[in-house]
RNA sequence: GGUCCCAUCGUCUAGCCUGGUCUAGGACGCCGGGUUUUCAUCCCGGCAACACCGGUUCAAAUCCGGUUGGGACCGCCA
């Protein structure tokens, strides 16, 4: 294959080590591999840690672990910005010698009195210019004598517009944001600057980023063009919003990626998910694994509006994709659930038998996290529920006392080795021939097996318990029911 | 407040670029029914939307303008 640098497609995903792997930043890592896949390019993940103040190791561990889980992979990287700072700081003495960025030695405080003066009378808040043109010899002894500092581009006054791949044509006017600080000092640079420098040196195609970006964008142009950097193409995702339409935060619930894998969640329903706010295939198929985005996915059938996160939706597709799922998958899946909530112990259950009772919860199941819920009463010793839940529609005491009656008589006589579903499920049907209402000789025996209202099939967890498990409860529910 | 972005069922969306095939399609959810001892699965059916006003046109969800509404950004965070 002929290499052609000009037209090599590169992307990244550029987050910042201050949080969780967000659900957002997640979604444009999907969007960004997928376009990166899709056209054969490469996918590059960059920490964007120069806020040093904010940026924590565990945050940067948790979002690589996260993108991993989803099964997002990179290229290259991860770079870390706090790796590069001679980069930054070649570039940013250029700026300065050149005359496009200078010192400026406002006090926070002053620039807040000017921010709220001009919001007041309805203008746009920006810097006035005030050491905008201080001579070098003062600038120099200023430094010199240890006053506060920062850099601050000098930004040209004019229209300013790009082509967004998703939104078209957008323009901005630079004379509504005026100079902007770009740098702390020659060794802290700003988010701006270094993104603008990385993505030139990392040589991105495409920036493909979240919308609350786009007002970024006209900034970080302007740099490129006193830098003389060729411009990327630009592409900003809808966001992703809470239920009341505002940007999906921590008010809204959990916003962490793997938050959503502790809740039970599967990586393939998340990608599915994900993919979905904001990108459709443009045909009736809902479900996609990883291969089929990747083969379908296209810039141009991303959304223009925001999309809100719709848990029951992801429920649904989680659902779905467990059901997926061979048994031995789901056990391996199940296991970490079933030891967070103590349920397996010594022995029992084995790993069969786990399979088993698995296989009954296979269908019913939206989230792992249910499992100990739902298939805790296999592992008790002893169930604890109501006299009245045994009862079924209308039925006396004597009924149920008798029912119960034929349940211990019946399941007495089968053998051992006879306990089985097929089995079980013949000799009581029969029985149940005769009555007019065959719940009210299943319902009593669900209820003693299972303590609960909903439950898989009496017989199948008969069967699974084995015979003296299935009699010992009976037992108790007559005991219960006294 | 300023700038920018956006606008089809409750939600995710198809259709819009290239007007007629749209009495607007699919999915989730919801409601009803079937299967069933329960729940779930599965199957069938139903409710439900082109924000508004004007213009262009024989014809507008689709093109244009405006209004309204929503959102994002306006940091020595990213």
């Amino acid at each position: 294959m002929p290499k052609e640098a000009k037209t090599e497609i590169r992307v990244r995903l550029a987050p910042s080590p201050t949080g969780f792997l967000h659900i957002g930043t997640a979604r444009a890592g999907l969007f960004n591999y997928l376009f990166a896949k899709k056209n054969k390019g490469k996918f590059i993940l960059r920490i964007e840690d120069t806020d040093q103040e904010r940026s924590k190791p565990e945050y940067e561990a948790d979002i690589i672990e996260g993108l991993q889980w989803l099964g997002i992979k990179w290229d290259e990287g991860p770079f870390r910005q706090s790796d590069r700072p001679e980069i930054y700081r070649r570039y940013l003495e250029k700026l300065l010698n050149d005359g496009h960025a200078y010192y400026c030695f406002c006090a926070q405080e002053e620039l807040e009195a000017m921010k709220q003066e001009q919001m007041s009378r309805g203008e746009a808040p920006r810097y006035n210019g005030k050491c905008a043109n201080l001579s070098n010899q003062e600038t120099k002894k200023r430094l010199a004598d240890g006053e506060t500092s920062v850099v601050r581009f000098r930004a040209a006054k004019k229209k300013i517009s790009f082509t967004d791949l998703i939104r078209g044509e957008v323009e901005f006017d630079s004379s509504l944001f005026g100079d902007f600080v770009i740098a702390k000092d020659l060794n802290s640079p700003l988010y701006n600057f270094a993104v603008i420098i990385d993505d030139y040196e990392m040589r991105i195609s495409h920036v493909i980023r979240g919308e609350d970006h786009i007002s970024n964008t006209p900034k970080q142009i302007l740099i490129q063009e006193i830098l003389g950097f060729s411009q990327p193409q630009y592409a900003h995702l809808p966001l992703i919003l809470g239920p009341d339409r505002s940007k999906l935060s921590k008010r809204h619930g959990a916003t962490s990626l793997l938050e959503y894998r502790k809740q039970g969640y599967l990586s393939e329903a998340l990608v599915n998910f994900m993919a979905f706010l904001g990108w459709n295939p443009g045909t009736d198929q809902e479900i996609f694994s990883m291969t089929d985005l990747i083969r379908d996915f296209s810039l141009d059938k991303v959304q223009k509006a925001g999309a809100i996160f719709n848990i029951q939706k992801l429920d649904y597709l989680n659902g779905a994709y467990i059901r997926e799922k061979t048994l031995d998958e789901l056990l391996e899946l199940a296991l970490p659930y079933l030891s967070r909530a103590e349920l397996i112990r010594e022995g029992w259950p084995n790993r069969e038998k786990l399979k088993e009772i698995l296989a009954l919860y296979h269908e019913r199941l939206k989230k792992l996290s249910e499992l100990p819920e739902l298939i805790g009463f296999f592992f008790k010793k002893k169930l604890d529920y109501p006299k009245e839940l045994l009862i079924w529609k209308g039925m006396t005491d004597q009924e149920l006392k008798l029912s119960l009656n034929t349940l211990e008589e019946t399941l007495s006589a089968v053998k051992e080795n006879n306990f089985t579903k097929g089995n079980l499920e013949k000799i009581l049907m029969k029985i149940t021939e005769k009555a007019k209402d065959r719940g009210g000789l299943l319902w009593p025996l669900r209820v003693a097996l299972t303590g609960q209202k909903a439950s898989a099939g009496p017989f199948d967890v008969a069967a699974v318990l084995g015979k003296e498990k299935t009699l010992e409860r009976i037992r108790e529910a007559k005991l219960i029911a006294q």
